[in-house]
DNA sequence: CATTTTTCTGATTATGTAATCAAATTTTAC
DNA sequence: GTAAAATTTGATTACATAATCAGAAAAATG
């Protein structure tokens, strides 16, 4: 009818001039990471990019969006296999830094974007109130509240939990400099340390 | 004599020009932050930014590393009126996050830094090993080692367990979304959070 | 197979950038 | 108070950028 009038070819390009954003962002950076330099990597022209994208800040939006999708989609799937609050946090740590481990493009354009995109009124998207828009803390702050329903976790504010949780696992791609630890074994701490911090005391001595 | 014979007019306009550069930065963000633009918020022609730096690169450079003296500086003083590890911990959480909060434009203006920059090689500034330079990182450290040696922290890795406490202090700023606190009460929270996940058990059941 | 629509390119435009330089101004030295 | 050194500027340079456009090439349509 009309609404996917425009299909095919258009789709096919469009995925892989983002293919290429998100190339160009980690091999350059967000501010080297011009129309030209996208076009090249895409073998393509620059003309062809403004033929597909409103301008540089569309493709910019719909990259990001791709990248926030696909990251979601891994993360939650390899969460959602269990059903015990306990069982979903431990997955849920794990396979957001081993997204991170595996996708280092894709996480490092994710980086680059957030980190430098702007509004039309130069909001920094990093500042943006994405209010309950972000899947992944939605998710988190789900599984934080029916494990505290549960009695399974102990914690006063699911929020701020949730935030040192984010925290955590954001922290791991900063790593390289004193020293190293591979994904797994920083997942399995950090496990660690979260569940010892939500233990439900089982005396008490007060 | 010789080591400091350029000092007085040309350290004033340099820190002038840096606090510009801050200004700058936090206003419209890295990729707009031309010289112009810090020229105009100083006053004074892009050329006398050419005569006292460098290139940009230089000026960037200098900025950061005055950004972090200065975040360091405030945080490392409050942190050291206290003796005990515990209480070293508290501190540390608290000026950290306190920091952030009194601080608004020098903070955009190091993440601005920190995620935009990159070396020559288009290393960036993030990904760079700070091989034991970071001296937040490093007293943080020192802090756990302490209170593990003196049994008042249950720690199994202390360097995990640095990286989510710097976690849980970086994602503050990202807070603004579909809830709100204020940073006292953050600091609050993530530090019994950080106590309790380090307790040191009395009784063993196992 | 002819024609219409979509896709794509090379060249061009207008704009902004970092950096340079000769000359003007101010400060310092004597 | 004058000469020398420092600081500062406006104008200019060479270059990169995003975006536009007319027309070529390819694909879809009848």
């Amino acid at each position: 009818m009309e609404t996917n009038k425009n299909t095919f070819i258009q789709e096919a390009r469009k995925h892989q001039i983002i293919e290429a954003t998100i190339r160009t962002l980690g091999d350059i950076g967000y501010v080297k990471a011009s129309l030209s330099q996208i076009a090249k990597r895409a073998s393509i022209s620059t003309a062809l990019i403004s033929y597909h994208f409103a301008d540089r800040q569309d493709l910019i939006e719909q990259c990001l969006q791709a990248l926030i999708d696909q990251s979601a989609t891994y993360i939650l799937t390899k969460t959602y296999t269990v059903d015990e609050p306990a069982s979903q946090l431990a997955n849920f740590i794990e396979a957001s830094i081993a997204y991170q481990a595996t996708h280092p493009k894709e996480n490092a354009a994710l980086l680059e974007i957030v980190f430098n995109a702007r509004t039309v009124n130069d909001v920094p998207f990093y500042k943006l109130p994405d209010d309950g828009e972000d899947p992944l803390l939605k998710a988190l702050c789900n599984i934080l509240n029916k494990g505290k329903e549960q009695g399974e976790f102990n914690v006063t504010s699911v929020n701020v939990m949730a935030k040192v949780i984010q925290g955590a696992i954001g922290e791991y791609m900063l790593i390289g400099g004193p020293f190293s630890i591979d994904a797994e074994q920083y997942s399995e701490e950090v496990t660690k340390i979260i569940w010892t911090a939500m233990k439900v005391e089982e005396t008490n001595n007060a």
